[in-house]
DNA sequence: GCGCAAATGCTAATCGTTCGCAAAAACTGC
DNA sequence: GCAGTTTTTGCGAACGATTAGCATTTGCGC
């Protein structure tokens, strides 16, 4: 389902975030790109010390806040616990969490993109970003 | 705009949620029901120790747990930063934050609601609860 | 390669939040 | 209104997540 990674991707996102090109922050993106949910920075550190085992858990922060930063990936905070990220999707995509599992869903609703637009060019503003998340309950199928 | 403060509301709250009535739990709920914006954890310690300097900020986050997991009130995390509180409102209403100035504005569209509900059962899921944001930036009248 | 700014790895510090426990306050049945 | 039981409180210490400080290493333009 992913685009199968190529390096020179994760050397145009630094560049266009103004950052330099390190090998840290080459397996942080290729970790990000690769995965599947949506994991914390423990997750990260630990997968990027399996790449590398000189990776500091300080430089995974760092490389999260400047990617968040530059738009190059997405932070999340699914009710409590720690921030979770996701590379920036080409499409945008909303998230349905199951409050019972944790499973985190992905959807996409070009309608009500529309009608949040509407609202904030109403209310004066132009939208940046934005995130919905439902919380949500499997339906028993019986 | 908000309902004048009555004690028994508050006390019907608390019963509502199975928890005793004490004075801290209805300094808490009278400073979260007259507050205007969304403060944190901090912000209503501030103000529950101007009313009884004995009040602990222990005590505070105890009561937001259980009022949040009694529903009584709501927990946000905008952006970065500390946890913030509302009392949950009579309607659902999501929140507009100016990324410049940190201002929230509040504001309710059943046409989204609806469209989630439609989203969340094709993918076989009761919504529980949600959370839009919208993150944006004020336009320049010119 | 050389030099300098940027990034890294440590570790210690910070922030927000929760915990453990003894003392105090609320509810219950009398 | 009181004794007993249970919940809540206040305090401080502990915790988990995240950030800061600083010496060392690295990337990159020349």
């Amino acid at each position: 389902m992913t685009v199968p990674g190529k390096t020179a991707d994760y050397e145009a996102i630094l560049r266009d975030a103004g950052l330099r090109i390190t090998k840290p922050r080459r397996i942080i993106l290729e970790i990000l790109h690769s995965a599947h949910g949506h994991p914390d920075a423990a997750e990260i550190f630990e997968r990027a010390v399996a790449m590398d085992s000189r990776i500091s858990l300080a430089t995974v922060y760092r490389t999260m806040r400047a990617l968040e930063d530059s738009g190059a990936i997405q932070r999340h905070a699914f009710g409590h616990g720690p921030a979770r990220f996701e590379q920036a999707p080409e499409a945008h995509h909303d998230h349905l969490i199951d409050i019972d599992t944790g499973e985190v869903i992905e959807f996409a609703s070009s309608r009500i993109e529309a009608i949040q637009q509407e609202i904030a060019t109403r209310l004066g503003y132009e939208i940046v970003h934005h995130r919905l998340e439902l919380y949500g309950r499997r339906i028993k199928a019986e």
